[in-house]
DNA sequence: ATGAATTTTGTCCGGACGGTCAGAAGCTCG
DNA sequence: CGAGCTTCTGACCGTCCGGACAAAATTCAT
């Protein structure tokens, strides 16, 4: 409900004028936007203020609150943005395709992802550490149905002899957990490390690890 | 620095009385420090409020101050309160034992310490996600230390052949995130998978598959 | 019991924050 | 160029929040 409702505010910026949305406009929204993920992403829903997101964004408080009326509006704007690009990779895993070079490749986009949108990741933990009372909608139904089906086509590798007989939920979870930890533990990577994924070697160092541990843990033993 | 000035101010309640402490004030520390870690975790420093913690443990606003003179400093007590308790299990990893078993060990450790105390978790996450600027000496000092120990003990398991060659450090951060994935991404798996970690059953698969993946793919495979 | 020390509360302050509003400035299209 | 719409700004408001303070209530040692 209050999902339902934060689309409605959403789209009133869109719908304000009943025409097509200005230069200007699509500019400005698109800056507001980057600039509340930049915040959102850090300080959370209640931890972020409007002013610092105006600044981000180089505009005035006023401003920006003329594109989004409210906080919220904004808040749910960029989530909403975010989550389409953020489940993409797993549309793509073909259930077709070997196992091997599927998960392998689909494990690649989420790391990559994490390297090079860890904004969008750091947002999300946010939201569902609060119990993602924005998102309970989407998760329930669109997030609860994708897993699903994406456990289905594991399920049939696995009936198949691809793949060892493990629970392809908690599998999926464990290849989010793994991926999205170098984009929410930044920090303490960095700190332990010395320097985080953007690092070309360290990538390296942590795709070769979490994908032949993970692999080697749900294929078979080649004869 | 940051981290030197808030131990003086965490201490300055205990010292502020030159004598031992009183009954009272350790029952009510305690109570705060609870309702502090509720609060914290959910909506992080600057989300949570502190007449939000005060009624959380059925005091005024102005006694909770009497006891924690400020904000940040209740935030730093809590948080590092909890850190030894979090980083405990990791000490338990005998070098001399066999990694199958305690490693297997660990990783159920961390697992139940998902499940039993998932606030713990997510003030962790909150605070390493706004760049863990009140950890940072103790992430650079005491956890790297840390972790770097524990990777030496991997590294000759390896060398003996008891393990195959992996990545220690990063082989550490995969385990973190498996574990505690229950605990930060509670509402997600609630969502998919309709019950958490406090569902027997689901603990199960979930320990079973984590277990079962993470440890076939670091074990060489057996004669 | 009583005086000192501790604990608790009501009240208040200054600043920050989300949001409003009236009007100024800029853009667009005839 | 100029009318009408869009975009932008400064000033302002009510509320919430962290924190201060003095005084009241309670505890405690003797």
């Amino acid at each position: 409900m209050s999902y339902e409702t934060a689309i409605e505010s959403q789209d009133l910026a869109r719908a304000r004028g009943s025409k097509k949305r200005t230069r200007i406009q699509a500019e400005n929204e698109e800056r507001i936007l980057d600039a509340a993920l930049e915040v959102f992403s850090r300080y959370g829903l209640r931890g972020a203020t409007v002013d610092q997101i105006a600044e981000k964004a180089g505009m005035s408080k006023p401003n920006l609150l003329y594109y989004f009326r409210r906080k919220h509006d904004l808040y749910t704007a960029v989530l909403t943005r975010t989550l389409d690009m953020w489940l993409a990779p797993f549309g793509e895993m073909a259930e077709d395709g070997d196992p091997e070079t599927e998960l392998t490749g689909y494990i690649r986009q989420k790391l990559e992802q994490s390297r090079d949108f860890p904004q969008e990741s750091r947002l999300f933990i946010g939201e569902v550490l609060l119990g993602a009372p924005h998102l309970d909608g989407v998760l329930k139904t669109d997030l609860k149905s994708i897993v699903e089906e994406k456990a289905e086509v594991i399920r049939r590798w696995i009936r198949d002899g691809k793949l060892l007989d493990v629970d392809p939920v908690h599998l999926v979870f464990m290849i989010w957990a793994t991926t999205q930890h170098y984009a929410d533990f930044d920090a303490q990577i960095r700190s332990v490390l010395g320097r985080g994924v953007e690092d070309p070697a360290t990538f390296r160092a942590a795709s070769d690890t979490v994908i032949g541990v993970l692999m080697r843990g749900i294929l078979p033993v080649r004869s």
